[in-house]
DNA sequence: ATATGACTTGTCATTATGTGACAAATATAT
DNA sequence: ATATATTTGTCACATAATGACAAGTCATAT
């Protein structure tokens, strides 16, 4: 674990983006989608589709790992803040994980 | 926190079921539902609604805050379990949560 | 062996939720 | 003011979750 962003994933796009002098337009062309779209992805109104990781990563030449790793957290952050989970819930929710891993499926 | 349940919701709800002797359908009836979805509830096929815990607690007793607690904890650990995400990722996710709190909404 | 009760599985109609697409509104710059 | 960039709203469609019920398995008692 390299980096430290507090951003939304959705504002790390935006973040890429504007760096990178793109408009949403030619950002969403490039990603092949609609630009008004990519602009709710980055406000946070939708959500950004996985399998358009690699796109991204190509697009801003970015390691493709800490991207999905970027990604990942993102997700689980979402989920942490919408359900209010606690420091401690979440070690209890860890260990619940593990135990998942042992019934196979 | 002060259970250390390993188990999934769906395996707690069987084992209160079970060591109180009750079988699917009266459970069920009482919780207001379709024995066959109980059933599959606890076997993991299906979601406890959340509506339900307060039914769930009363029925046997159980402190309706620890209850809801092992119920996100079990949601948690779904997410956990199916993004594959490591504890190092985990802790990110934390951070993030933390920030998503700083953006109000 | 078959009847009964407990549990599981499959399926379907309905509902809820998410997505792509495009129009319209707003903002920003020139 | 005009053009460009961004945001918002909405709709039709796809996808996923749910309630309901039928049919299945399994164990056990008779």
């Amino acid at each position: 674990m390299t980096s430290h962003m507090k951003e939304t994933f959705g504002e790390y796009i935006k973040l890429l983006r504007t760096k990178n002098k793109f408009t949403l337009t030619q950002l969403a062309a490039q990603l092949e989608l609609d630009s008004a779209n990519l602009s709710k992805i980055e406000n946070g109104k939708r959500n950004f589709d996985e399998k358009k990781l690699s796109k991204l990563a190509a697009i801003f030449d970015l390691d493709t790992k800490e991207l999905r790793n970027e990604y990942i957290s993102d997700k689980m952050a979402k989920h942490i803040y919408q359900m209010d989970c606690s420091t401690e819930l979440l070690k209890v929710a860890e260990e619940k994980a593990e135990y998942r891993k042992t019934l196979k499926k």
